[in-house]
DNA sequence: ACTTGAACTTGGAACGATTCTAAGTCTCTT
DNA sequence: AAGAGACTTAGAATCGTTCCAAGTTCAAGT
């Protein structure tokens, strides 16, 4: 489940976008690769100083940073909440449970989001779309998480 | 382009929501209502201290609160940016020109809402969605903005 | 008309996520 | 081996927003 192919991609990556490989840079990106929550970054810090308790918070943002410059995750924000970092590099839309703050990815088609950029009048040039939900996930019975 | 008929959808909706019709309220509501921009609360307070130079800032966020609660305005959040706000009551999505910094409305099909409503899998209750773009707005020869 | 409690406003303090700063370390290039 | 950047670090600073305590206004009941 680990690294090594991994750290190659990240260390390209990052040389393609004229940034270093560091080895704090690595062990963040294997910590946002490896659960499929959606973590902020105080949760990112908490997790890496396991494997490198001498990183600085403001290291955590740096790499965050450079690793969402280079394409490797994408920053989710929503209102007035710390912003969370995701891996899932899918075009995909987020669904904010409001009663347990967690965040699910939901899938969209290809064709979908060709329609999205249909809406844009003449002269709108989008580089990026945000599609995201709020509301609340029905337990429904006997039956795990579809995503995730 | 004045007030009063305004002001007593104001109060209606203020009271059915259980809060009181107040002249902050209403001035807030008129200067939110009187562009078509998207202004931030500090904006909105700069623009409300003409007609009202006793109110404050906080009564300012507290007013754009009562009306985002009682659904007559719209909130507005980017990535690290302060919240706008938004008098249109359309379902509509958002376009953050990275250049000018302005936002414009976008407006969206009924079904195509309910089209994304069908992404959601089984159990997701969404009570909103959310949809932005980020991009720039290309100037077209000798044509205004389409939206606004 | 008075009373009374809740809602509201205000200025200033506090908060918290993020960014900045200044100093030290590492790395690539020559 | 040296120099120039890039990078990391701790802590200070920033800034949009929320909280607080005090005073004011309002609605409802008497
Ligand atoms: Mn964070
Ligand atoms: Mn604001
Ligand atoms: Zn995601
Ligand atoms: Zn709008």
């Amino acid at each position: 489940m680990i690294t090594d192919t991994q750290n190659t991609a990240l260390a390209q990556r990052l040389t393609h976008s004229g940034l270093r490989s560091t080895p704090q840079r690595e062990v963040v990106y294997q910590v946002v690769l490896g659960k499929r929550d959606h973590p902020t970054a105080e949760e990112v810090f908490d997790r890496v100083k396991s494997a490198m308790p001498t990183i600085s918070l403001a290291t955590v943002y740096n790499c965050l940073d450079a690793l969402v410059q280079c394409g490797l995750i994408k920053q989710v924000n929503s209102v007035r909440e710390p912003s969370r970092y995701c891996p899932n590099l899918h075009e995909h839309a987020h669904f904010h449970d409001e009663a347990t703050g967690e965040i699910h990815d939901v899938d969209i088609p290809a064709d979908l989001i060709a329609r999205l950029h249909n809406l844009l009048p003449k002269g709108y040039d989008a580089v990026s779309i945000d599609l995201s939900f709020r509301g609340s996930v029905r337990a429904l019975h006997a039956l795990t998480d579809q995503q995730n």
